[in-house]
DNA sequence: TCTCAGCACTCAAGTCTACCGAGTGCCAAC
DNA sequence: GTTGGCACTCGGTAGACTTGAGTGCTGAGA
């Protein structure tokens, strides 16, 4: 009744439109109430018209296909990971923000100050705010954002901390040891040396720094260089914000289960690669056992791309039970990644049109 | 029997040496197995050579006093807050770090490379792997250290980036809005004068930049010098490292109490004067509702300061159950503490004794 | 052939009972 | 003051019973 003809021909592909119907009613009630769903309820629901003995006959059906489980005799039925692929795929209607909940994002994204990375944090808290589940974002791999500023400060006799402005806000900094003793003076000359050298190249393709004559000069330039590149080659290097994990806590009725998806959230590393690994396979819903995480088998990932200028530059993600509202989740993460996407890229742009790429800078 | 006299001669202030013995065989045990603790239980330790009749009506005694209560007729005593109070304050023999454990401590603090912000995130992993507990670790507030590089990187044409190097090896990075369309050379002098008026003096008491002759330059120094001001004086100032907030999960049996201290450890501002109010106490242990935050009424708090210079410069801390192990993680933390004090004192020692306060440089 | 009301059946969850055992408080004897 | 003995309390467990939600099946009607 409420699907329109347009998707009918595609649902039909897999399901008939009546089965399509009693699963869309299944999985929305579970969604909302966490409870097993009878067919009485589901001859309830104002899109199925049918009795129940005959919903209870396509209830069969659709759990010998793999859509549906009971969890015991004499309870209702709940949706396998399967169902919930095909709601996600085939009814979920795309979803939209509510009016204060838009009002709320575009508020925060012109209000938000601080540096890429402080807008990143909070971008986690908002959007675990606006869906009560827990957030995640992943910024800008730096390997592609222009070199804004090099400078190496020096810290002790013996150590010294590059710091590198990239064009995107982002700042890295790591420190370096120098082996010997080496004056401000001598640093101050790399810092320059350095910052002509490599101004304007990214990170992953650094510049190379030509010989400057002073010996000591070029012996910082060549650690700051090597340093550079293995911070950037680091597995861990890509930071993860996580926004609202308390949230999680409230997902779950095992304890074991907060315990093991906080445990993951622990590990920047694993949250890029499922994050990545889930988009690299064009998706933007991963749920249950679709990604080979086992500790996130009763989770599902909800995904969306930070993109600047078309390409790829990070991601912000939802981390719900499997039975989480597919639609509001993603239309948050669409459009919290689509106005970080643009917030990046109008600062980027301007960059670009108004300095170059810096190389009339020294 | 295990006591030594001078420990009798403080705790029979308050306890009999009997009933010290008493109470710390239920904490002790109570703190192992989570399990209320009978008579005959407490009978059985070496340290109590009385007949479990005896022990009980020094266990009413005690329950009347307000060390231990009883779940229920007819199930053993569990320690109330002030239980675990004397038994920090009396009875807990020092703790010590197990070989294995201190050798992961200082493997790791000759081992860990990265900046500051790196280190103390690290710190708050290690701490919690050590004591299985959370961790969290506030680091040094800047305000206090000294500034080794300021320096203003154009991003467009309006905004520019202030980044900041500290002496214990601190960045702070904020981005400011420029009222006109500033080219780099103004920003290059704006750096310039900066950097040689700030130069050596802290944050928290920012030197007064004299005015430069060229307008534009003046005007950013003073947008920068207020940024810098305004982001120090901010309440969020301070950051906050977490580690293992999963452990949580596995401190409490109800969900609601894990959500609860969760999200309290997702405002870092609460996190911060939660550790500071404990040190201003004198305090290195704050047990259930000794401190004030409700939602933490079942945590023991157990920090231990980081000092630079014997200055205050920041804190770590561990937070569990009210039946934590206290002397290890005491000892832990006072370890980790330590060796995370001496580790940003020899660099700022070798900082002072090597460069001065810089005011030579320029 | 599809639909559906009716019906017997299943099974989780709640209630009630009985029982066990850990642990207590009390008391009389030492 | 200490202790063994003893009656008592009460949480937890197990079993019997009831309830009710929900099912699968079947036969009649469209």
């Amino acid at each position: 009744m409420t699907s329109e003809p347009t998707q009918n021909s595609r649902t039909i592909e897999e399901l008939d439109e009546r089965k399509a119907a009693i699963l869309e009613a299944i999985v929305t009630q579970y969604i909302g109430s966490a409870q097993p769903v009878g067919s009485s309820q589901v001859a309830a629901s104002p899109s199925v018209s049918v009795s129940s003995a005959t919903i209870r006959s396509e209830m069969v059906a659709l759990e010998r296909d793999g859509y549906l489980v009971q969890p015991h005799t004499s309870a209702g039925r709940i949706p396998t990971d399967k169902g919930y692929r095909f709601f996600v795929d085939h009814l979920a209607t795309p979803g939209q923000l509510g009016p204060q909940q838009r009002q709320q994002v575009s508020s925060f994204f012109t209000d938000v100050q601080g540096g890429l990375e402080d807008v990143l944090e909070r971008t986690s808290s908002l959007l675990s705010d606006l869906t009560s589940y827990a957030a995640v974002v992943v910024g800008p791999s730096h390997e592609e954002a222009g070199i804004r500023s090099v400078q190496v400060v020096g810290l002790t006799a013996h150590r010294a901390l590059v710091v590198v402005v990239l064009s995107d806000g982002g700042v890295e900094n790591l420190p370096i040891e120098l082996g010997d003793d080496v004056g401000d003076e001598t640093l101050a000359l790399a810092s320059v040396h350095l910052q002509r050298s490599l101004l304007g190249s990214t990170l992953a393709a650094l510049a190379t720094v030509p010989v400057s004559g002073e010996r000591s000069v070029d012996t910082i330039c060549l650690t700051v260089v090597s340093a550079l590149s293995s911070a950037v080659n680091a597995p861990d290097h890509e930071a993860v914000y996580v926004g609202g994990p308390s949230r999680l806590a409230g997902s779950f009725d095992a304890i074991e289960t907060v315990q093991g998806v906080l445990t993951i959230l622990e590990q920047q590393l694993v949250v890029v690669s499922l994050l990545r690994d889930v988009m690299e396979r064009g998706l933007s819903v991963a749920i249950g056992s679709e990604h080979g995480y086992e500790p996130l088998a009763s989770c599902a990932v909800v995904v969306a791309p930070v993109q600047v200028d078309g390409r790829h530059a990070g991601a912000v993600g939802l981390l719900g039970p499997t039975r989480m509202d597919y639609p509001s989740a993603m239309a948050a993460a669409d459009a919290v990644g689509r106005q970080l996407s643009e917030r990046i890229e109008a600062d980027r742009g301007a960059l670009e049109r108004t300095r170059g790429d810096g190389s009339n800078h020294g």
